[in-house]
DNA sequence: AACGACACGTGAATC
DNA sequence: TGATTCACGTGTCGT
């Protein structure tokens, strides 16, 4: 459990035999305890970085040392992960149409037990048009999906789209909802594609500034 | 520098004399013989653990042990920064109302010489209502800022915008800009905070369930 | 030779 | 008590 003892010195630094007259006993000696104090360093070194790692990552304390390590690595993987993940989720807009769709499955621990829900991210970029939303909704709400959380990026009239939705009803206790799943991915994907590529060229609504149209107001 | 030993089996480990017929002697030595395999099965899992965090980090190999966990914290310390950074700038709204204003210069390498413009981060936290973006654009308007990029985000009902603002024409040439540019932080900072405390809760606009509005159609 | 890094076995301490 | 964790000193390999 790793009590006191790790600040404490459990023993003086040894006592040396005090330099005897002999050379060739002396230098023996002389070697040896260089060679410890130079080992110690070492340790001292690398228990230096421990203690900065268990200071670092959090909840790591009373905790074994080879447990902290494995605490450091999931800590590290998390963040590689989280990082990864924010970087393909960022809602900054590319100049490329584009429309993703990735399912998951989310285990929510539940007081009742475990239970999976089913939900699909859809990210979509295309130019940004004031119709926009209203036909993702439009298409959302013909799928019977609901959207858990929506983020949203917009840079030089193009937008980025990132969708958490979650299917009415879709768990995986059910052994259809893996096909339902398929098809549901397939419409959506299809739909998605459908309003991306409808180009705004015949559209009455025309770009006057490359940039600069972020805030279309409502209706005023 | 760290060839090949770690993975060589240096010495086979350790020939224990024998289980002699003495039961004293025996004891003593089964009890030495596990503590010592104990503790080999330690050294093993923490140089696992560290084996780990070399093939997980980048450009460790090749490193101290102790230079290798100087390497994880100076990883570690990174992405805990980069995933702080990003969170500050998340667009995932919380629940405390909030807004928050930072002016920074960003160098514009142009090909006709350097030069600097001013810009302004605004991000501002609350409920989402319809005529938000409305009154954040006049808002904008009146103070003769324009919008280089918006983010936003929106769950549960709240919304978190993030504006990167530049004042038009304001560059730090002018001996007189930043006085502006402080003044200019002041009326945003107030004409944001008027916008995110006027409540709702007096609007005809009324909240049916505490989730999913997030697709509010502009006017269809 | 001398120095640095590693694995090893051991004594002490904690649970 | 036995099991487990830590620091220590040492042997040994490679530079």
């Amino acid at each position: 459990m790793l009590s006191r003892r790790d600040t404490v010195a459990r023993r003086t630094t040894r006592r040396w035999p005090a330099s005897s007259k002999n050379g060739r006993a002396a230098a023996a000696a002389s070697s040896s305890r260089s060679h410890t104090e130079a080992e110690k360093r070492r340790r001292d070194r690398i228990n230096g970085h421990l203690l900065t790692l268990r200071k670092l990552v959090p909840k790591s304390d009373k905790m074994d040392k080879a447990a902290l390590l494995a605490r450091v690595i999931q800590h590290v993987k998390g963040l590689q992960g989280e990082a990864a993940e924010v970087g393909k989720a960022l809602t900054v807009p590319t100049d490329v149409d584009e429309v993703r769709i990735s399912t998951y499955a989310a285990a929510a621990e539940s007081t009742s037990g475990s239970q999976t829900d089913i939900f699909m991210e859809a990210s979509l970029c295309c130019e940004d048009r004031p119709e926009l939303f209203a036909e993702i909704d439009q298409a959302l709400q013909s799928l019977n999906l609901s959207t858990a959380r929506v983020e949203m990026g917009s840079l030089g009239g193009r937008v980025r789209i990132i969708l958490l939705l979650s299917g009415n009803g879709i768990r995986n206790d059910s052994c259809s909802s893996q096909n339902r799943m398929i098809n549901l991915k397939g419409s959506l994907n299809v739909a998605l594609n459908r309003i991306v590529n409808s180009t705004p060229s015949v559209s009455s609504y025309r770009v006057t500034s490359k940039r600069q149209r972020f805030f279309l107001p409502s209706d005023t």
